[in-house]
DNA sequence: ATACGCTTAAAACGTTCGTTTCATACGCCC
DNA sequence: GGGCGTATGAAACGAACGTTTTAAGCGTAT
């Protein structure tokens, strides 16, 4: 369950999101994340200092490079010709599907996510709107240039869509079954082609 | 925190309703629901025989009668000439809309809801699957009539899309600001009409 | 009045939790 | 090679968990 060749923090990162993803963190104990790690139980609390500590190691090491890669990929768009709403929308998204089928882990993390907004998790929601809500706000701004005449209130509702439709779609994303004879990489690019379409349509709607 | 007038039964559900929504399964314990309920700890035990089953108990109740509204939305929009998408879309949001806004629980329901989902509980997913699966069917049936040159497998996708939308729309809705000035029944309308329109419009995307 | 079901109360059950303690082993520098 | 900081291991801590047990209350029918 565990290889040999990482360090014992890094085991514990894995096994911990693996688990936390399956059984939510009240739900998986430190026990079960240490022997799936094949740590000795001190392990964590000696590296981390508490569980609390753990979990949010764990978000911040996935979110500070999800929120890398949405960055570079707006700025990429951005000075693109032509601009499109489709081509913002897939800048957002698919850092998010690479994650979504990242085979180390990625795929329990983006499922930790879901799990942890459904939660609605207050102390994690300020965690997130503090590190990495101006990048979502760059997002937003650059949407609206593409629908100056949509009322402001109107643009929020259908952004909250967008990412409802976009947290659901990503933690199912490892349970769609892939058709045979489609690389990862091809099921990836299908599953976000849908989506910037479903999402560019939806934002445009009448 | 609770109303003595309402049976232990009653009591125990609604409290338990709440904190499971707010801490989870695992993470509210038997102790704090009975205490805010302001029952004995053995109460539950006593009339719902386990924890477990006192969770089963929760979804049953409201998922009743949530799939009750739904098809009597549906069969009612289906017999109203001319029949859309929207009223279609209309028939499937309206009632848990409805339930979102309810003062009695079903805000705290609606989120419990959004989580199991997140968690991806098989056991919990199997439970709707087998009990509400069919009315499910009906809207995708209703709703393939009007995207009969869509590829099936494109329709899939999106109503994916669309169910976590509404899942995380309504799981928002409570939290979302109400403008002062306006009656929780206007507000619910006006979130059934945006997203009503957003459905709409993703599934009908070029 | 008494016996009987149904419900509540209080206490204890054994288990598991996160955390801490303390001893042991390993690697590295002087 | 002895001393030392870092990491691991094994055991124990008190607290909290779901559940069970046992006793008390309480209305109703006999």
């Amino acid at each position: 369950m565990s290889n040999p060749h990482f360090s014992t923090k890094e085991r514990i990162l894995s096994a911990a999101e693996d688990l936390f993803a399956r059984s939510g963190f009240a739900g998986a104990s430190l026990r079960q994340v240490t022997a799936s790690a094949n740590v000795n139980l001190a392990a964590v609390n000696y590296h981390f200092g508490s569980k609390e500590n753990l979990i949010n190691e764990l978000f911040k090491r996935r979110l500070d490079e999800l929120t890398a890669e949405r960055t570079k990929a707006l700025n990429k768009a951005l000075v693109t010709k032509p601009l499109s709403l489709e081509s913002i929308l897939e800048a957002f998204v698919s850092p998010a599907l690479h994650l979504a089928s990242d085979r180390g882990g990625g795929q329990s993390f983006v499922r930790l996510l879901a799990r942890a907004f459904a939660e609605q998790d207050q102390r994690l929601r300020r965690f997130v709107s503090d590190n990495y809500g101006h990048v979502l706000k760059e997002f937003a701004k650059a949407i609206a240039q593409f629908m100056p005449e949509l009322p402001k209130e109107d643009l929020y509702w259908r952004l909250d869509f967008v990412s409802g439709a976009l947290t659901y779609a990503m933690s199912d994303f490892g349970m769609i079954k892939k058709p045979p004879g489609l690389t990862d990489e091809q099921h990836r690019a299908n599953a976000a082609k849908q989506f910037v379409r479903f999402a560019a349509a939806g934002l445009r709607a009448p």
